[in-house]
DNA sequence: CAGTATCCATGGGGATACTG
DNA sequence: CAGTATCCCCATGGATACTG
């Protein structure tokens, strides 16, 4: 609000908004896990080699917000969450299908930029 | 390949490399502006109110090493750059559309994380 | 016109420690 | 178990100046 420095008329467009919603470091990859079905914190974790906790946590509560994923709180002790796909976030998976297909197309060959991490 | 400090078995997905592909800042509206045609630099600088000479340079260099944008030079004084789709770049397009469309259905009211600079 | 070359600020994201 | 809370690095990207 106070960082309205030099507000250019900010040109976007909604294919942004989408971008925003699944172009978190770890998102897709969460995503996908959560296809296969419901997952607790922890299963995620393990699931996501490299992934910490703060970065787990951070991505499910921005991607709670977006409303692609539920969260389940089962208030009991020790503490059960569970992560789920809501309907909205289902139905990213036609995108995130014809995206998989068109980097397997094209990118089967490993001659992107980057290979640094392979 | 100096920097294989921690390299973990970087757990990736062929979206993501997709996601890599049109992720970066200003690349798809780079993109939604070649969809119209051919452009030439200044025109595309014109085109995207805020974006850097140096931002423009860099996120088409990255889209022409992965295929998606043609470079054509025009070596005459002063100099004349035209840059266009390439067939692997137009085929984006449907995946652009499908992103475009699940943001407006979706998010056609102002109610995302972010709302910062509108 | 279409770029390079630099410098620099910001914040995204990693590492680590602690907790209800 | 499922998180917070901090500290901190460095890559991304913006601003500015210069050029074939």
């Amino acid at each position: 609000m106070e960082t309205e420095a030099q507000n250019y008329p900010r040109l976007t467009c909604a294919v942004e908004t989408t971008l925003d919603v699944i172009g978190g470091r770890w998102k897709v990859l969460i995503i996908r896990e959560l296809m296969a079905g419901v997952k607790r914190f922890g299963e995620l974790q393990r699931a996501l080699p490299g992934i910490t906790q703060k970065m787990l946590t951070q991505q499910l509560r921005e991607m709670e917000e977006d409303g692609i994923i539920h969260r389940e709180v089962y208030p009991q002790i020790p503490p059960k969450v569970e992560y789920s796909l809501t309907p909205l976030g289902e139905s990213l998976q036609p995108i995130l299908n014809a995206m998989h297909e068109w980097a397997v197309q094209n990118f089967s060959q490993i001659n992107r930029r980057q290979v640094e991490n392979q």
